[in-house]
DNA sequence: AACGTCTGTTTTATTGGTAAAACATCTGAC
DNA sequence: GTCAGATGTTTTACCAATAAAACAGACGTT
């Protein structure tokens, strides 16, 4: 009766939706503008400056960001790793979504979005390889994936189902 | 400059992360032990009486639980429906994750858990659709698989990466 | 020099989810 | 009938993330 350890680990991230957004926020802002201001943050963000400056006084204060002199940001070290690790889970998640699932443009963009700081190393590393091998040109992946995508949808009859015996995964289909 | 709509919109879904767990935990406890009170849940939960008689409060006021004259809770209609979905999710990606991608058993419960509450429908069909065309007992399924699972690790070498020249999504793989 | 604007910070308040503690109520044992 | 234990609620407090408003400093124009 104790499988509160798998829910819980929710909130034990090592980042949160917004710290990712803002980190994420002054690596795209110094790529594209070259600098990154508290301000500059929250116009990108679309929050208020007062938000954006106490989110990032928390992030100095980790030594997630720096800030020079002038008061422009940059990512330490330790936060360029995690942005690369975010961003890399995002770009990977979206390339299933959209070549792959073929998920509409915006909706992949948003549920990558909401997923990419919650993912595992190990399950981000085995979807990267998957799609990769998936999107390759082999005999194999190319004619399992013509196949998929010629079927359109494959099975809402449960007597049908290959994996409804298992688990109830009809249900959403059935109804969305 | 404004692509803080899609963001933003991990605030904006129908239930929280611990909404969903109430919801299951309620769901759980009758199947399993007839009846669902607060104590129940929270002790299913690993929070305290408190926390749960709040959050339950709140979840009665918006009907997705109702509660009998004995303090005994059972889902409403809608708390029914939204448990079904996000379930139905949980199992979809959870399957993915273990039988497909073949994460470690403890490790995709935890990834599955994570996400359930937050992929759209479009997304959760999709995947559902595709999981189940994959472990289907077709030959251009079974093939692809076999031919997936024995390849182990793909390819870590960008020159020769099918998807790196569209966005890095080799750090990951390399630094993993 | 004075005014307006931009910038950053602080303070106050709100929301969701939690713990801890106090309290009230019910129930069963004796 | 009383007492112990379980149950449910409320209050107080905390944390993260936000908004709103007040404030302080810099900078430029006139």
């Amino acid at each position: 009766m104790a499988s509160s350890d798998v829910w819980k680990a929710f909130e034990e991230n090592e980042i949160t939706h917004s710290v990712a957004h803002h980190l994420a926020a002054i690596r795209e802002l110094k790529d594209q503008y070259g600098y990154a201001r508290v301000s500059d943050v929250a116009r990108y963000l679309d929050i208020t400056r007062g938000s954006a400056s106490l989110t990032l006084k928390a992030l100095r204060q980790k030594q997630f960001v720096l800030e020079d002199q002038n008061k422009f940001l940059r990512l330490s070290v330790r936060g360029e790793r995690l942005v690369d690790l975010v961003l890399a889970k995002r770009a990977i998640v979206r390339k299933f979504l959209k070549d792959v699932l073929q998920v509409e443009g915006h909706q992949a963009e948003v549920d990558a979005c909401k997923v990419e700081h919650l993912l595992s190393e190990e399950t981000s590393e085995k979807l990267l390889n998957f799609v990769r091998f998936l999107l390759a040109d082999t005999t194999e992946a190319r004619e399992f994936l013509n196949a998929f995508w010629q079927t359109g949808d494959f099975c809402h009859d449960e007597a049908d189902c290959p994996i409804c015996d298992d688990e109830c995964l009809l249900r959403i289909g059935a109804t969305g």
